[in-house]
DNA sequence: GACAAATTAGGACGCGCGTCCTAGTTTCTT
DNA sequence: AAGAAACTAGGACGCGCGTCCTAATTTGTC
């Protein structure tokens, strides 16, 4: 019923605390305590942190997974799941004032301690990247989707940066209406060479 | 002469292996081990770790102001200036392929460990903040210095971490170019509101 | 050359970590 | 009801960490 397996209380603890503290810092007994088990319990359902690392990977990658594929099936125009996208800054902005961005920070980490998991981290950038793609090319940007969808995400994850750092979260709903704006230029103008610039 | 003190030298290393490995990661053992000195004399002249961390904010600090500093008495145009600024990202490039950006990564880092210093650390995000937002008020940018001094940041941030999350160079080069872009833009179009929309 | 101050070496400490084990309990299957 | 399988509890281990101490050595001063 309401009842989740314990593996999966565990796997989602680890995923805030994760988001909240870091990896690292993280600790078994830091998990066990937020899920109220023993650390033999713990260790029953994983050998060793880095296998806890992979479950909360592929859980964020399934749930952005879904949220991709639900924005994609709402019949929207490709110009709306964008934007939606873009909102996500808007929506979570408490938690990234207080955290940042939970694939960006994770990924930086993972970077500095020259994790095996890195490239798996990784794959959830590639996610929101491909999505966006799809959606810019959809758009008739054929030609430099991939550019856009990366010049897109490179500027949510300074906002989030930002925003965590100076623990502001109007500048979040600033700089998301100029991305909005840039968006729907970017509509409007059809087929381009590059994603060039705006005037300031 | 050429000889640096020891304190120097622990600052020094510490400084790098912070940037490379992150400040939790690296322990006292790592800094000894890159000066060649034993832990003892670390000792001597570091007490804790939180107090090398501030040593080496500080250096920080003082290597940013200088540079700052210098590209302002170089006599030339405050657009230019900024595009020196912009281009830190090419000149960096290979570093921040491999480690992100020092500050945003070290800002990230001490948000989630919910450190004392990170009042301290942001202090080098401020330092790039007011001086681009004089610049831009130099460009007679005056009512939205600050938006878009925070704008830019924002992007050179993001810049750094897909670069560092993809591996990808070229990536910076792309967006630089646009940052350049969009600048003489700005630099252009005199007084205005806001920051404003690029086209894609 | 003598004496103090600055510097260096290297080991000791207690703690928390990731890991591992074994014994107990619950749940499932038939 | 019995036996197997799934699950849980809680302690033990070795290691590396930040920290701290004391003794040796170098450097500076008169």
């Amino acid at each position: 019923m309401g009842e989740k397996t314990t593996r999966d209380q565990i796997v989602e603890a680890a995923d805030q605390l994760f988001y909240r503290q870091g990896y690292e810092p993280t600790s078994f007994a830091d998990i066990a305590d937020a899920v109220q088990i023993s650390r033999g319990n713990f260790y029953y359902h994983f050998k060793t942190k880095d296998e806890i690392l992979g479950a909360v990977i592929d859980l964020r990658l399934a749930n952005t997974r879904k949220m991709l594929e639900q924005w994609e099936s709402e019949g929207e125009q490709p110009e709306a799941r964008i934007r939606r996208f873009i909102n996500i800054l808007v929506t979570n902005r408490a938690k990234i004032k207080r955290y940042g961005c939970p694939v960006g920070t994770l990924c930086v980490e993972l970077a500095k301690l020259d994790h095996a998991s890195q490239a798996e981290a990784n794959k959830l950038f590639t996610l929101f990247r491909c999505w966006l793609r799809r959606q810019f090319t959809l758009l008739g940007r054929k030609t430099d989707a991939d550019d856009l969808a990366m010049h897109l995400l490179a500027r949510s994850q300074g906002v989030a940066t930002l925003a965590n750092a100076f623990h502001d979260e109007k500048f979040i709903k600033q700089e998301v209406k100029q991305m909005c704006d840039w968006l729907s230029a970017c509509a409007g103008s059809g087929v381009r060479a590059k994603p060039s610039v705006q005037s300031g």
